[in-house]
DNA sequence: TTGTAGGCGTTATCAG
DNA sequence: CTGATAACGCCTACAA
């Protein structure tokens, strides 16, 4: 089979017997077009297999429709990110967007490069730290811009990220209702991080924590965890176990098994996936949602926004985590 | 701040005190250009941070530099696919291209589109099916073109997939080494499926498997796993476990806990990571690596072949599997 | 409601 | 070794 070359709006012009240029205010709706022509050249257009040519498009109108996503390059078992990419991607679909990955070592040259060559007219960046270099890239571009994460100053860019002092409180408060006078948390919950969702996260789990709740702090290692409450004192109440990580979750599961079912224990969750459906000793515990697909859209939104409006202000969007229901998103 | 206008060579060729079309053969390296006339053009990219206007050359080159990722839209769980993503991804980077992502719900359409409109210049197909109607588009496009995962019939792309009934061999030798009289299978391992790494999976099992090994399957669910095991009639032998699901091995693990450590078990991993480094039961397990990362970087190497030499045949490579050494890749 | 024409920033073919 | 110049395919004033 010969690889014939692709046709042109030229082409579809004339087989629709109009000019080129009334193909493409046909394409872009810049102007009307009377019913009769625009039938013409639809027909055409479907006989030819015609697309746009996106080069062409890209540097006539100096904008690509290629939202750049900067990803992070993984640490072990971070499952994390691949949700974000494929609502990202889906979402941006709707507004005619297309997605192109960026991995984070790139880092402020990765955004300067995909800015300057005019590949992308926006990004979104993804697990952004405390205090991020790609932030001043961006904002010395003047790049429309979503962050999935919370930088500690105010950015230049709009921000999209969970509450994470509500999921705190949410935490504290569901601990109390249930009887427990521990709450034991897990996971990866350095205050010094160069994220800051723990540090969030405690800050809420502290102002809500009443006095009847001990909070306690187990170390990091899924091997650790429930020695480490066995050489707690005992408390009278039932204790309270959350883990502020998705990727270790089951692994802290898997080290602490047998607590998963004690009724002296409560163990809330924290995904978007309901283990339970997939049949395990987790079934039937509360589970927060982390939400990433939500997420996404807004991210994707917002974007657009910026996108549209020449000169809007950025935006801190917090959305709250949620519990899942029973007739959950699975 | 202004946001001002890019930089184009024409800039970069007044400052260099050049002709526009020395800019840009200095850039392709097209043509051989004076030491002393290199160093002025350099100087006055640095000077405007030039960098090359992708739309223009694409529209000119016919070249867009990027290359399209098509990915699985995920199933509950799935992690496996961001290892690919930023793997290729990076590796891409190498060869100086970018990475465009596409969701499989695109499917045929979605091949059509990006290589319609000219915004990739090859493709990458993750999961590609037994008879995937993805491979009649590219086919039909002529477009240089990848596919992780090995279709039934011989496809115009070329393929990058690991050797999975090698993968089998691998599991009933090191069980039989080992003393076992039992092997147990788990996780998706449906005939049928609409892929065909279980099938030849199980090839490679039944065909290496010795007469004094018996091969079981346990039905999918990982609750039920460990129950269907108690209901085998006892073997004199020990029992060696394995599951080909990465997604789920962890959970299965977690529904079988109490048999990682049981010497009449020989559970056999099946993930890049190495669990035991982040301190679990499944420590010091053997186990086998799918390799994701060398797949990744195999199939960009596959695509830039294919993308330099006009008219190469594609190929087909089957990766491997291997045993992770003690000093493993995490 | 439609047509004409100029130019976006490159690459690559001519000359020199 | 280097300069001028003609496309590449589309968008969008300007004209009709």
């Amino acid at each position: 089979m010969v690889k014939s070359k692709a046709p042109t709006s030229q082409d579809v012009a004339r087989l629709a017997g109009v000019s080129q240029s009334t193909v493409s205010y046909a394409l872009t709706g810049a102007r009307p077009i009377s019913e009769e022509t625009r039938r013409r050249i639809e027909a055409a257009i479907q006989e030819l297999g015609y697309h746009p040519n996106s080069g062409a498009r890209t540097l006539r109108s100096r904008r690509s429709g290629v939202i750049g996503l900067m990803v992070p390059t993984p640490r072990p078992l971070s499952s994390g990110p691949m949700p974000f990419v494929v609502a990202i991607s889906q979402e941006a679909r709707r507004f005619d967007l297309d997605v192109l990955v960026v991995t984070a070592d790139e880092g402020a040259a990765g955004v300067r490069r995909v800015v300057g060559t005019g590949l992308c007219d926006a990004l979104i960046l993804m697990e952004i730290d405390r205090d991020d270099e790609r932030l001043a890239a961006v904002a010395e571009a003047g790049l429309p811009c979503v962050s999935l994460g919370k930088p500690d100053a105010v950015p230049g860019a709009s921000v999209v990220d969970l509450d994470f002092e509500l999921l705190g409180r949410l935490v504290v408060e569901r601990a109390f209702a249930e009887g427990c006078s521990r709450l034991l948390l897990f996971g990866r919950l350095e205050e010094k991080s160069r994220r800051n969702d723990s540090s969030r996260f405690l800050r809420g789990v502290h102002e809500a924590a009443p006095a009847g709740l001990e909070v306690v702090l187990a170390p990091g290692d899924p091997a650790q965890v429930a020695a480490f409450e066995d050489d707690l004192s005992p408390t009278s109440g039932r204790t309270a176990l959350f883990g502020l990580s998705q990727e270790l979750e089951m692994l802290f599961a898997l080290a602490m098994t047998d607590r998963l079912t004690d009724p002296g224990h409560l163990f809330i969750g924290w995904s978007d996936v309901d283990l339970a459906a997939l049949g395990t000793a987790l079934a039937a515990i509360p589970r927060l949602t982390p939400r990433q697909a939500d997420v996404s859209v807004l991210a994707v939104r917002e974007l657009v926004r910026l996108l549209r409006e020449p000169d809007a202000e950025s935006r801190t969007t917090l959305l709250p985590p949620q519990w899942a229901e029973a007739d959950g998103e699975g």
